[in-house]
Formats: structure tokens, C-alpha cells, sequence
DNA sequence: TACTATATAGTAGTCTATCCTATTTGTTCG
DNA sequence: CGAACAAATAGGATAGACTACTATATAGTA
């Protein structure tokens, strides 16, 4: 990409490297030149990158990483709270027949769908910086978290 | 979900397939025992659940039915509105390093993901149902579209 | 019954993600 | 500063989910 950085941007990009090398020895992991890579590649990317995205981004500055490196960093990344999976993605495709209004809850480890229906998230109202500009299609409450049995289990 | 009838069960699973036999014919498509059997699959499961899990049950009947006949079955129900694909799932993992709050619109097309921030939306009440019973990680609305690339395209 | 467009089975291929193992590298401690 | 150990990595193998392809079969119809 042309264009430097601004120096406010750059101090900014910084810091937060700074408190990353900081949260990973809290965490006990080693800072590697890898690992600083593929969370500087996160941060300065404006979308919402797939593993594969960070992968090529990474491949610039280090041609040998390899793709199992880059997933198993962005893995720890979200262990360790820095990042985060976007919602919902990763999983295999779920169906539903069920056309009546309701909502899901997921749970991440076993991958379970709940449904329950709270009557004030059916009609929620788009904001319009959404609803001027783009199509939508569906709009939902979407919550994830541990399900009664995966929780059981872990104790 | 709560309050169903056990003895209304067996005439609403048949009025449900009259309506879909019905769905069908509305779009030009054939009533193939395959068919009928995905879709009466997908309405009997409580779980909400993947193509390979319709697959399995779907070959209890049909032995010798392929998996790419339920995938793309799964995908017509899709499309002609009698069952919907959960939100968020299919899509290959998506990353964030961003953990200001803020919301995610998802493109159904080109699967680009774009941040909102609408202030309601940041502190979503759990219904009881769910956090007496679950582990709540995260709630957030997510909402499904076109983007307005997307939508330039198709005209 | 015969025709035609659609649907299917079976297989191959692609893409994503994880697993495995030998090697390398941070970090700690002497 | 240098050795030792645990952790991390590269690279290839493997698994799973989905799609593409093609010859065959079938539903709808005239």
C-alpha cells in the first residue's frame, strides 16, 4: 500500500503492540517474530480477515510461515482475548425449517443450536447507516456461549 | 421449542408437506422422493441440523442417495423460503482484532464483513431462558445482506 | 407410451482447518 | 554469556465440508 502512516497512527499501532507483548507474557507464551507478525497483520487490516488473508499478508515479511502457524496464532489470539472469532463464523452449514419467529443460541464447544424466542428481538430496528446503504435480508440476535451439558462436563 | 401437541403432530407434518409439495410445483420444481425425504428430515429434527446429519437419516430410507443430492436439495429448500441456512454458518473463519464495541453486517455475496456501531445494540438483555441455563460468552445483533457492491453488480 | 428437462448417484476436486513430527527458537537459569 | 528445556514452527499429511462434473435415471407432460 502507498502512503505513510501518519506519526499518531504509527505510535498508536505501537502501543498496542506494546500491550500485546505484555498480555503474552502474562500468558506465558514467547514472543516470536511470527506471532508479532500475524497480529500486526490483524491490526492493520480493515477487514475482517480470514486465516488465509493473514497467511499472504505474513508470507511478505516471512516467506516460510506456514498456514498452520498463522490458524494456530489466530487461535491463541482469541484464547487470550486480544482478538476474536467474528460471530457465528467457521462452523459447517445449519438448517432450519422452522419459519416462525425465534432466535438461536450456539455453544461453542459442542456446537448445539438452542432456540429460544424473547418477543422484543423480533423486530429490531436497522440503523440507517445500514438499511441506506445495504440490502438486508436478516437481522437477529445471535448469542454464543457454553451449553448446560458442555459446562457439566467441564467440571 | 415448548408446546407441542403430541397427537396434532402427524396431521401438521402432513399439512407441512402438502404446503411444500405445493412450494414446489409454485417454482417449477419436481416432487422427487429424495426430495420429499430431505425436506421431511429437516422439519422432524429438533437439532438444527448440518447436511451430513439429514444424510444419514436420509439413507436409512433411501440407501443409496448421495450427500451432494442433499446438499444441493438443503440449498433449494434455501432458496424457495420453505427452510433458511442459521445465520452466520458456512462461512470460513473471520477474525477481529477491534474490541471496542460494535456490530457486524455480513454480506451473503462476497462474504465481506462490515462494522456498524449502533449504541442499543451494545448492551443486549439475555433472556432468562438462556442465562439460567447457559453459560453466556457473547450476544450480539448480527444482521445478513447485499452489500451495495453486491447490489451494483447484479443490475 | 414416449419425450424432454430436471434430478440423481457417484466420483473427483477444492478449500479450510487440524494433526503430526522433526527441527528450530525463546526464555530461563547457571 | 552459554547451555538446557519447553514452546513454537515448517512442512507435509490428514480430515471434513462443500462443489463440480458427467452419465444415468426419473418426474412431468403431451
Amino acid at each position: 500500500m502507498l502512503g505513510e502512516k501518519g506519526n499518531s497512527k504509527s505510535s498508536e499501532m505501537q502501543k498496542k503492540m506494546g500491550d500485546f507483548v505484555a498480555k503474552c507474557r502474562q500468558n506465558g507464551l514467547k514472543i516470536t517474530p511470527q506471532r508479532m507478525a500475524v497480529y500486526r497483520a490483524l491490526l492493520e487490516s480493515k477487514e475482517h480477515p480470514s486465516a488465509e488473508m493473514i497467511f499472504r499478508t505474513v508470507k511478505e515479511v516471512f516467506p516460510s510461515v506456514s498456514l498452520d502457524t498463522v490458524n494456530r496464532t489466530l487461535l491463541t489470539l482469541d484464547e487470550i482475548g486480544v482478538a476474536f472469532i467474528v460471530e457465528g463464523s467457521g462452523d459447517s452449514k445449519r438448517y432450519d425449517a422452522n419459519l416462525g419467529d425465534h432466535q438461536h443460541f450456539k455453544c461453542v464447544k459442542c456446537k448445539r443450536i438452542v432456540d429460544f424466542h424473547h418477543k422484543p428481538f423480533d423486530n429490531i430496528k436497522v440503523p440507517k447507516s445500514i438499511g441506506e446503504n445495504f440490502i438486508v435480508l436478516r437481522k437477529t440476535v445471535y448469542i454464543e456461549g457454553i451449553c448446560d451439558l458442555c459446562a457439566k462436563k467441564q467440571n
